[in-house]
DNA sequence: GATGCGATTCAC
DNA sequence: TGAATCGCATCA
């Protein structure tokens, strides 16, 4: 399979979290394909850290594409976002499911669920599983031994609301794999 | 310093 | 349907 670049995550943040879907996310021995993604735009977007936050946007100034935006929401879990910065503009995409395909064994540990389709259908859900932490906030998740964001084959995509936020409703910046069962509900 | 809120999940 | 529970921003 071949490795995304940088340069992948060098284009606008919805063109990023569509064509994303169907890679195949690799990380500390466990990988799955990413079935499911929101687009969040630094400019423009109500819904996006950087709109509120100040320390959002001095996020995005000071890293390059491709490191990685953890934070802690509602005090209890863990959300994984890919910053993505070029001509077109700034961002950040959200994993929000993906396809168990290796490590289930410590997945389904980490989660004390035994269902495949329980390990990673949701963006808190994913990270649990995973073991991505406030520690992993900064990385860099495009390069490693263990570590990486693989090409896949193109596959048929739904876009449509992004789910949980109050504002900026209606931008249809969540896309998911057609007829997948592993994505949130 | 205190308060309020949020890109969620799970149990009651 | 509500509780859990933390970081950040805002206000005093």
């Amino acid at each position: 399979m071949e490795r995304l670049a940088a340069s992948f995550f060098e284009r606008s943040p919805v063109t990023c979290a569509r064509k994303i879907i169907g890679a195949t996310f690799t990380w500390g021995g466990c990988s799955g394909r990413i079935v499911e993604t929101e687009a969040y735009a630094a400019v423009g977007d109500e819904a996006c850290h950087t709109f509120f936050r100040p320390g959002a946007r001095a996020f995005v100034d000071a890293h390059p594409a491709g490191t990685a935006y953890v934070y802690l929401n509602y005090g209890v879990h863990w959300l994984f976002n890919i910053l993505v910065k070029g001509p077109e503009g700034a961002g950040f995409v959200l994993f929000r499911a993906l396809e168990p395909l290796s490590g289930i064994g410590e997945m389904t540990a980490r989660r004390g669920k035994s269902k495949l389709r329980e390990l990673c259908s949701g963006p808190g859900k994913l990270t649990r599983a995973l073991g991505i932490d406030g520690a992993d906030h900064g990385r860099d998740f495009l390069c490693g031994p263990d570590t990486g964001i693989f090409a896949g084959n193109p596959v048929e995509i739904v876009a449509g609301s992004r789910i949980g936020i109050s504002r900026a409703v209606d931008f249809p910046w969540r896309f998911h794999e057609a007829g997948n069962p592993h994505v949130s509900r």
